[in-house]
DNA sequence: CACAGAAGGTAAACCGATTTATTTTCAGAT
DNA sequence: ATCTGAAAATAAATCGGTTTACCTTCTGTG
């Protein structure tokens, strides 16, 4: 157990007075170098055990260039995506032996740009930044002036600084424009909401020309903001309130989590019904949709994958085995087809009996 | 700006050197020490400027006992309530000059046991735990072991070590109890899932002393599962299949988000109809929750309240001006009542929010 | 047997700050 | 002009490791 009753934690020359060796020799054995006797590594390994050292890592780190610790800053932590992104880049960069510092930008991008600072300070290996808007932001303008070393995540297109590894919005949007022109609808509304980002753009750009390229004669109507939830709330409420049923669209398409919420709340206000006179599909799967009534159809984003590729690809650029030019990789999505999309009982569901 | 083309970041000593002054008299100046001439103050505020120069942070603290860093050990990123949990502390010990490491156990007490001895190494000023289970779990057992200071969030009663900060669970059920009993519900089950964690057992607790005291005969039934997704869906969908419809309870208070989703979904799977049929109040409450049909009556933690409390309790405890008695903070909690545990239209049925 | 070369080991420099102990400066009193 | 004490400045120690440069031993070969 070796429980020290005061503070005073064994350093690397406490080891080296109880084996009987010099500190450079513990620190040999630690870090496993070949020159060392294998009777004096084994008395080292024993005073470690006995004295129950620790290393410091950070002390460890203050002569190196650059510690090992990899910081990742998101734009915010409440979302269940960037929850699961945080979460799967800390398992796969301690995988890697990295000590991961996590920050939220909260949205700001002042705020991004000091973290980026921050993290330099802090003389991290590696930063893993999701911009608050995109690769042209202040935080990524941050990375460049500081040198950084640094991989771009979700809300960027591609950049020739740095690499980039995003879900494939582009293609999985154009699937929803598949799925959706292939259920005969001929009138689409496509909503955007909160926060437009890089992200919000791209999926817009892969259903259009998708579907115009399937359906010239398709109407896409688009409705994005930017502001406060009241003035959005009311921006969807106008939509529908200015046009008559006919006139409606038969499907929307909403481009983030966020928006599928806000679609779906005003949907149930005017009393239209989902999906027998509308559908909805949503960008971004989350726990509750598949619980909802009805059930919602959701892009769902492979962020395990998003999280390991990027750890992945700046663990290779920290190690300067990397070609010159930044790579951008497209992660592949999956459409989750639930009832909201369907009409009649095409997909078997358990959950039966509407009102 | 003092762009540096090449990596070579400014130490404190070329500040000095640019200012000719020593290192020790940049080091008053940037701590603001009286005993520095106005004149000198002035040209190292001038070096550092032109400079460029920030400090190292890690090189700061490392002759220091402890350093300006905060941990926080939080079971899961995931969830929103850890979300936002997490973004408060962050918030707090920022504007306490504290950097947070925050890093999670994903529901696993080894690594809640070694993420404690991690944060130990890294020789954090103080640690926020939310344990896995409770405060006699393996992270706190491991807390006691190395002498740290610590507050322990959420899934935790009072202890004899260390301060706590969690929601008033036993007074928010209590009040549930309230509001079901004078709805008018005299059958009632009491739903947990997936974790039954200490918070659980003390909503299960508070609910049913304040119903039993309040109106002895009240039927309660408790199902609880600590198992796979499958078999819990299989314990509700048995409950509910085991008995005729007179049999079955008017009101589920569910005891966490997670129950609260389960309930739902296998309420709909069996043509439950909620609230007609049955009322449903949940501990813990969630954006999908007021945007749902119907909108969903819960429980809302006050998170921000508990974040900042619990920073505050801790740097008070690491500046040492605590009494030698810890203490127990419960923070108040909220009811928002909605459609699911309304019947008739008492609540405006449009979802109407602000306004 | 002498000697080159490898293997094993260590003292000391170093990383970038803070802090202590010491020295220098300078204003005011004698 | 000299002395005193406070104010200001600094050299050097320190924190806990890593790394370098150098010193001892061995080992094997000509």
């Amino acid at each position: 157990m070796a429980t020290e009753s005061k503070h005073k934690r064994p350093t690397i020359h406490d080891v080296a007075r109880t084996a009987g060796v010099s500190a450079a020799t513990v620190s040999k054995v630690l870090h496993g170098s070949a020159s060392v006797k294998a009777e004096n590594s084994l008395r080292v390994h024993d005073a470690v055990q006995s004295l129950g050292y620790r290393m410091d890592p950070l002390a460890a780190g203050l002569r190196l260039e650059q510690r090992r610790i990899i910081g990742a800053i998101l734009p915010d932590l409440q979302s269940p995506f960037f929850g699961a992104l945080a979460t799967g880049l800390e398992r796969a960069s301690e995988a890697a032996g990295f000590t991961t510092i996590i920050a939220s930008s909260r949205e700001s991008e002042e705020r991004e740009a000091d973290l980026v600072a921050r993290m330099n300070d802090w003389r991290v290996a590696g930063t893993i930044l999701a911009p608050v808007r995109s690769e042209r932001g202040m935080g990524a303008a941050a990375l460049r002036t500081l040198d950084m070393c640094a991989v771009l995540v979700d809300r960027v297109s591609a950049d020739d600084r740095f690499d980039t590894v995003t879900a494939d919005n582009f293609e999985a949007s154009a699937n929803v424009a598949d799925f959706l022109l292939a259920a005969g609808h001929r009138h689409i509304l496509l909503h955007g909401a909160t926060r437009i980002s890089k992200a919000v753009r791209t999926r817009l750009d892969g259903f259009s020309t998708r579907a115009r390229a399937l359906m010239p004669e398709v109407q896409i109507d688009t409705l994005l903001s930017d502001d406060d939830l009241e003035t959005q709330h009311r921006a969807i409420h106008d939509y529908f309130d200015s046009r008559s049923p006919e006139d409606r669209p038969t499907a929307v398409f909403s481009l983030s989590q966020y928006s599928t919420l806000l679609v779906l709340s005003e949907l149930r206000r005017h009393g239209i019904r989902i999906p027998d006179h509308i559908a909805l599909v949503g960008f971004d799967d989350v726990d509750w949709m598949q619980t909802a009534w009805p059930s919602i159809t959701a892009v769902a984003q492979p962020v395990e994958t998003m999280a390991s590729r990027a750890i992945a690809t700046l663990l290779s650029r920290i190690e300067g085995k990397s070609t010159g030019f930044s790579v951008q990789y497209l992660e592949t999505c999956d459409l989750q087809v639930r009832q909201s999309a369907v009409l009649g009982e095409k997909i078997p569901r358990p959950i039966v009996r509407g009102r």
